[in-house]
RNA sequence: UCCCCGGUAGCUCAGCUGGUAGAGCAGGCGGCUGUUAACCGCCUUGUCGCAGGUUCGAGUCCUGCCCGGGGAGCCA
């Protein structure tokens, strides 16, 4: 085994989506033990996918030392060197340890979080703009990592300075190499002092990306090229964060994942126009003897469809893991052009059984308090551009959310509340009294003038609310909730559902549904039914709220709306 | 689906009550500069969304269609 001060603190240095080439052939034992070893023709190349931590290991069978990393339930990641050269030596822009040679691919963001400057680096990306002048060149290059690039300092003396660097031009792709240095200019902190530029992927005059203001409308046309910008790139790391955020508050609160169906045979869900899935041919389906298309020979013998919602389906996980999530597609039809609709968005969805409306409500609070504080901390650099070029209150309204507890209103209440303001004077557009459902302008009101904090409005008229949400003992309302934020109203609307078989048939038929179409929901209320409670929530309202981007369309990378699926 | 608004250079837009097209940016050339939406000078670029119509003459007026945006409804 071998150790000492060089090796370690080479070890620490090693981040991210580093990786090693070693030549010739070398054989090696991982830390699991089994072997593995190199081409003897080609220098191999090994990437490492998270940056080194404690658990990894050094071994150093024969003179070949070997850093192992076993990520849990993935591939086993390694970073060979040999073990006569104690110290890391740039050598032409790769770090050579022993016989092996070594590059960087530290993400950007990585690279800016260094501690200080000096050391090789190699950054890997997409050129943002270029800045010619005489004797240096400065290239903005950004490789997604983060909101900043990097600029990458070029003079004579880079390698490739006449021939490369001088001729690039906004959208090239460039490997740079060189040293990390303190910048000396204002604007960044280090900058990347070019020992030689490589160009990978040209990018001609025509390339759409200016390095000015584009419009989101021109930007959606070319939705391939639109993730290299500012805005769509915080968006999409935005994206990410709340993604994972989500996944770790319901697992932290013991919910499981459920996936729940893309493709559902019912119809009946109520949620909706919905794409009809089938294989039979259009212009010329099989006909029954009415003439009606023959369904019974389509690929599920009955009509399918897309999943309007997975709700139905997390009800029976609930009922059987007690607490459920769904976080997947899901797809209307209707042709709604609007700021705030898709044809296909992500929905989350938990349910849990044992639970009434109280402490659903509890859980969309801990859980929009844990996913906002979550994207505030890991989106700091975006959540500034947001601030500051999106809306202007982006980060604010985030953290009355996070701060302010939630105030329970019945909607009763709430409509007293409403009335009582509109004879003080306020001026509503749309009408308020009981059996209404509420407007926008009026969820803004309770939130934003009444309160100033987040608002649960529960208990809603039953009559404009779906046939699966708990009659409550009034017979009048049902056990509904909405959360309601400032800035866009509601953002979370849940139930607990009617557990009890005879009071969810009575509704079914009541509304002029079929309960034959339920027989399975119903069920679940015949074996071992329990009172339960779930919320839906849009997952790109949430990144429209949290960012303050004005268009659901670009809050999504791929955007389906009428007449619209490009990309 | 309904109601409004728009479609002019690669991009962002101007073009008054009809007289046959302009700016900034991008691009090219030159200059200057540790620059950072760099700057300065010169230059290039258009089936004015498509199809009809009115008119001596249409980017401009009328009709239809297509596309985009905003609002409404529906909702997440």
């Amino acid at each position: 085994m071998t150790s000492g001060s060089a090796r370690s603190d080479f070890v620490k240095s090693v981040r991210t989506g580093f990786s090693v080439a070693s030549s010739p052939s070398m054989g090696f034992r991982l830390e699991d033990g089994r072997r593995a070893s190199t081409s003897s023709t080609t220098t191999s190349l090994f990437r490492i996918a998270s940056p080194i931590s404690r658990r990894a290991r050094f071994m150093c069978p024969g003179n070949q030392l070997i850093f192992s990393m076993i990520r849990p339930a993935r591939r086993a990641i390694f970073l060979l060197a040999s073990a006569h050269d104690s110290e890391p030596r740039p050598t032409g822009g790769t770090l050579l340890i022993g016989g092996v040679t070594m590059s960087s691919s530290e993400s950007i963001r990585s690279m800016l979080r260094r501690e200080s400057a000096g050391g090789e680096a190699v950054v890997r990306g997409w050129l943002r703009t270029v800045r010619h002048g005489k004797g240096v060149s400065f290239l903005d290059v950004s490789d997604g990592s983060c909101m900043d690039g990097l600029q990458v300092v070029a003079s004579p003396e880079t390698a490739g300075y006449e021939e490369v660097v001088k001729q690039l031009s906004t959208g090239c792709s460039v490997v740079a190499r060189g040293e990390l240095v303190d910048s000396p200019a204002k604007g960044q902190r280090f900058e990347l002092k070019a020992r030689d530029v490589e160009l990978v992927g040209d990018a001609g005059e025509d390339y759409p990306l200016q390095k000015k203001r584009h419009s989101f409308e021109f930007l959606r046309t070319i939705a391939h090229l639109r993730p290299r910008t500012n805005t769509i790139g915080a968006v999409l790391r935005v994206r990410n964060a709340a993604s994972m955020a989500i996944h770790e508050f319901f697992q932290r609160e013991e919910f499981f994942y459920l996936h729940t169906p893309i493709i559902t045979a019912s119809d009946a869900e109520g949620a909706g126009e919905m794409f009809r899935v089938t294989t039979l041919p259009v212009g010329d389906p099989p006909r029954n003897k009415e003439g009606q298309v023959d369904d019974a020979q389509d690929f599920f013998s009955r009509p399918a469809y897309l999943t309007v919602s997975g709700q139905l389906e997390g009800e029976i996980g609930a009922l059987a893991m007690s607490r459920v999530y769904t976080f997947g597609p899901t797809f209307r039809a209707e042709n709604s052009n609007t700021a705030r609709h898709l044809a296909e968005f992500w929905m989350v969805e938990p349910e849990a059984a044992f639970y009434d409306l109280d402490d659903l409500a509890a859980l969309s609070e801990r859980f929009l308090k844990s996913v906002f504080k979550d994207v505030l901390d890991r989106c700091e650099d975006d959540m500034a551009f947001f601030e500051k070029r999106i809306e202007k209150q982006a980060i604010e309204r985030m953290k009355t959310v996070i701060e302010r507890p939630f105030e329970r209103i019945p909607y009763h209440e709430a409509i007293a509340i409403l009335e009582k303001a509109r004879d003080r004077g306020e001026s509503f557009e749309f009408p308020v009294g009981f059996g209404l459902d509420l407007q926008s302008e009026h969820e803004r009101y309770l939130t934003e003038k009444h309160t100033g904090c987040p608002i649960v409005v529960t208990d809603w008229p039953k009559d404009i609310k779906a046939f699966y949400m708990y009659r409550n003992d009034d017979e009048e309302t049902v056990a509904a909730m909405d959360v309601l934020v400032g800035g866009v109203g509601e953002i979370i609307g849940g139930s607990q559902r009617e557990h009890r078989a005879d009071v969810l048939e009575a509704t079914i038929r009541a509304q002029g549904l079929e309960p034959d179409d339920y027989w399975w929901y119903l069920d679940l209320r015949r074996f071992g039914s329990v009172p339960h409670a779930g919320f839906g929530l849009g997952f790109e309202r949430i990144i429209q709220f949290i960012t303050g981007m004005a268009n659901i369309r670009d809050v999504i990378p791929f955007p389906r709306t009428p007449g619209s699926a490009e990309f």
